[in-house]
RNA sequence: GGGCCUGUAGCUUAGUCAGGUAGAGCGCCGGGCUUUUAACCCGGUGGCCGGGGGUUCGAAUCCCCUCAGGCCCGCCA
C-alpha cells in the first residue's frame, strides 16, 4: 500500500474530519526541498478523500516569523527590520534593498512558490500566521500558554534539555519600533502582556492582536489546535529526539488540543549534476526544478519514494529513468491479479497510489498526462526541430498527434526545450551529429558500410528531399548493396551520431540539409 | 554526547508498521522482427535481503549487538 494510503487508513482509525497541514517559514526563495513538505501533507490528503473521508488541506506560511539575520541577497539596510515580522517587512527589490512596502517580505517569496503550487496541482487553503494572530485566533492559546508558563517551561526543559532563561515568557511581544527581540515582559493583564523594550520604552500588547507571537515550540503545538490539524509531515529536523514534535505533542494537549502523530520525512539533495557540479558551482536553482521537469513527473519524484528515504533530485539522466518508468506505469497500470502473492499484491497496490497521487488534477485518467508521446521521443524531436510546428507536424505525421496540440503538451515541449538548452541535460540524451569523419567509425563501417554510403549518397543527389524519399532512398540503397536494412540503418547511425542507434535515420537526415549530409557521408570515401 | 533514516539482483528499488515459500523495472544474454521515433515481441541470467546473536514451528520483517553510508539536534522542509 503507499504511504499516503496507509497515513489515511490510520487517520480514519481516528476519526473525523482530517486536516492535513504544511507550514513554510518564507525567509527566502523556495526551493524544491519545500515541494516535499507540501506535496507529502497533500497526497496524504487526497488519500484521505481517496478513502472517503472528510479531508482538507491546510498551508500555513509562517509570515508572523521574525527575519533572523541579513540573508546574502539582502542589503545591509534590512539590519533594522531583524526581529520583525516577515509579514510586517518590505519585500526586497532586485538589488537588494527594501522596496516601498507595497509588498511585504513574506508575500514576495510566497507568490512565486504559490503559482508554481498551482502547476502542480496544489491548492491548499493558504492561512498567513500572523493574520491568525491579527484576528485573536491565538488569543485564547496565548492566555492559556501564559497561565501555564510553568508546565510548558517544564515540558520544554525536560524533553529538549535545553535549559531556558529566567526570564522566559511563552509570548514574544512586538516592540516600540516592531522587532521582537530583547524585549523584557513586566506583567500580565489579560488581554494586555506588558513590557520595556531594549530601548527603555514600556508598553503593552494586545494578545488578540499581531503585536506579538509565541515562542516557536508552543506557537506550533498551539495551530494544531486551534486548526485542528490531524497530521503534519515534518522535516526530520523536528523530528529529532528532544525536537519541536516532541515537545509540541504535549503542549498541545496541555492546551487542550489533540496533536496530530509525529511524522517525519527526509531531505531532498541535490546531486547528480555531473561530476562538474561542484567546482563549476552549477546548482538548481529555487524553482528551476519546475520550469524542466513535466509537473506529473514532479509529482511522481515525490510519490514513489517513501517519506524516510532520502530523495536524490536529479535533472540529469535520472530524469529520463523516472519518467519512463513513470510512462510505463501508465501506460500499463500495475493490476492485481489471482495467484498473486501477498507482496505482490502490495507492490502493484503501491505503484497504483503512486500514479494516482502523481495526477495534476486528483482522479483524472492518468494516461491523459502522456499525452500519447513519451518523455524521451519529445526531447529527440526537440532537438532536431527548431520550430514548435515542426514538432507538431512530426507528431501528427507518426500519429502521435491528431489536429492542435493540448496545453499540457505544449508545456512539456516548452520545458523540455528549456531542459535541453540548460546545464543540466544529459550528455547521453544529446543528439549531436558528427561534423567530419572519424578514425573509429570509417573501421566499423567496413567496405559494405562504404558501398551503402556511396549508393545512399548518388541516390541523394537529387529528388526530392523529405522523410518519405529519404527513407526509401535509404532502403533502397541497402537492398542494391546486399546488405540488411538493419547494417544500414547502424551505418548510418554511426557515421551521423557515432552510435548503433539514434532516432528514425530519415526524419534525422531530413532535418539536415541536403549538402551537409552528402558532405559528411563523403568524407569516408577513398580520395 | 543524544537521536533519526538508510543498507534487498550490476543499477533503481517493492516488501519491514499487522512474521508465513524473496517481487518489479532497468541493464545484461539469447531468439524473433523485409520501413529502427534512443525501438518492439518472446525467453533467460542474476539476490548467504550489510554482518552476528536472540525470540519463534517459521524472521528481509520483531528484540539485542555490530559494521557502513546519509542526516538532525542553533526556527533553514
Amino acid at each position: 500500500m503507499h504511504w499516503a494510503d496507509h497515513t489515511a487508513l490510520r487517520l480514519g482509525d481516528r476519526g473525523g474530519a482530517q486536516v492535513s497541514c504544511s507550514g513554510i517559514t518564507p525567509s527566502g526563495e523556495f526551493h524544491v526541498g519545500h515541494l516535499r513538505e507540501i506535496l507529502s501533507a497533500e497526497m496524504i490528503h487526497r488519500a484521505c478523500l481517496d478513502a472517503g473521508l472528510e479531508s482538507e488541506y491546510v498551508f500555513i506560511v509562517d509570515s508572523m516569523d521574525p527575519l533572523r539575520r541579513v540573508y546574502d541577497f539582502l542589503s545591509d539596510s534590512y539590519e533594522r527590520y531583524i526581529g520583525h515580522p516577515l509579514a510586517y517587512i518590505p519585500a526586497p527589490g532586485p538589488d537588494g534593498e527594501p522596496g516601498d512596502g507595497s509588498t511585504s517580505y513574506a508575500e514576495h517569496f510566497l507568490n512565486p512558490f504559490l503559482k508554481a503550487l498551482e502547476e502542480i496541482g496544489v491548492s491548499p487553503r493558504v492561512v498567513m500566521n500572523h493574520e491568525t494572530y491579527e484576528s485573536g485566533g491565538f488569543a485564547e492559546s496565548i492566555d492559556r500558554s501564559i497561565s501555564m508558563k510553568g508546565e510548558i517551561r517544564g515540558i520544554i526543559e525536560s524533553i529538549s534539555g535545553r535549559e531556558l532563561d529566567d526570564d522566559w515568557f511563552p509570548y514574544n511581544p512586538r516592540d516600540s519600533e516592531g522587532s521582537m527581540d530583547g524585549v523584557t515582559i513586566t506583567g500580565y493583564e489579560k488581554p494586555y502582556v506588558q513590557w520595556i523594550d531594549s530601548h527603555g520604552v514600556e508598553g503593552r500588547s494586545d494578545i488578540r492582536k499581531g503585536e506579538g507571537k509565541l515562542p516557536w515550540r508552543v506557537d506550533w503545538a498551539a495551530r494544531w489546535k486551534i486548526h485542528g490539524i490531524t497530521c503534519e509531515p515534518a522535516g526530520k529536523d523536528h523530528g529529532a529526539a528532544g525536537g519541536s514534535y516532541d515537545t509540541g505533542i504535549p503542549i498541545c494537549r496541555l492546551l487542550g488540543g489533540k496533536p496530530p502523530d509525529k511524522m517525519t520525512y527526509e531531505w531532498i539533495q541535490l546531486k547528480g549534476m555531473g561530476a562538474m557540479s561542484s567546482s563549476s558551482g552549477l546548482t538548481i536553482g529555487p524553482m528551476e526544478a519546475l520550469e524542466l521537469v513535466p509537473p506529473q513527473i514532479m509529482r511522481y519524484i515525490i510519490a514513489r519514494s517513501k517519506m524516510g528515504r532520502h530523495i536524490e533530485f536529479d535533472t540529469g539522466p535520472s530524469l529520463f529513468q523516472v519518467a519512463e518508468e513513470y510512462e510505463r506505469l501508465v501506460s500499463e497500470p500495475p493490476k492485481e491479479e489471482g495467484g498473486m502473492s501477498k507482496r505482490q499484491k502490495v507492490a502493484v497496490s503501491t505503484q497504483e497510489g503512486a500514479i494516482r497521487l502523481s495526477q495534476i488534477v486528483r482522479g483524472s485518467e492518468p494516461s491523459e498526462s502522456i499525452g500519447g508521446v513519451s518523455f524521451s521521443h519529445l526531447s529527440m524531436l526537440a532537438q532536431i526541430k527548431k520550430s514548435d510546428e515542426g514538432v507538431w507536424s512530426s507528431l501528427r505525421k507518426s500519429g502521435h498527434l491528431a489536429g492542435e496540440p493540448s496545453t499540457s503538451l505544449v508545456g512539456r515541449l516548452t520545458r523540455m526545450r528549456a531542459w535541453i538548452g540548460g546545464p543540466h541535460f544529459p550528455e547521453d540524451g544529446r543528439v549531436r551529429i558528427l561534423t567530419g569523419e572519424k578514425g573509429e567509425v570509417r573501421a566499423e563501417i567496413g567496405q559494405e558500410g562504404l558501398a551503402f554510403l556511396e549508393a545512399l549518397c548518388l541516390a541523394l543527389e537529387g529528388g526530392e528531399w523529405d522523410y518519405e524519399s529519404i527513407g526509401t532512398r535509404i532502403r533502397e540503397a541497402a537492398d542494391k548493396v546486399g546488405i540488411t536494412r538493419r547494417e544500414g540503418y547502424t551505418t548510418l547511425y554511426r557515421i551521423l551520431l557515432g552510435r548503433d542507434y539514434g532516432p528514425k535515420a530519415s526524419t534525422l537526415i531530413g532535418e539536415m540539409a541536403r549538402g551537409d549530409f552528402v558532405a559528411l557521408a563523403s568524407s569516408y570515401f577513398p580520395d
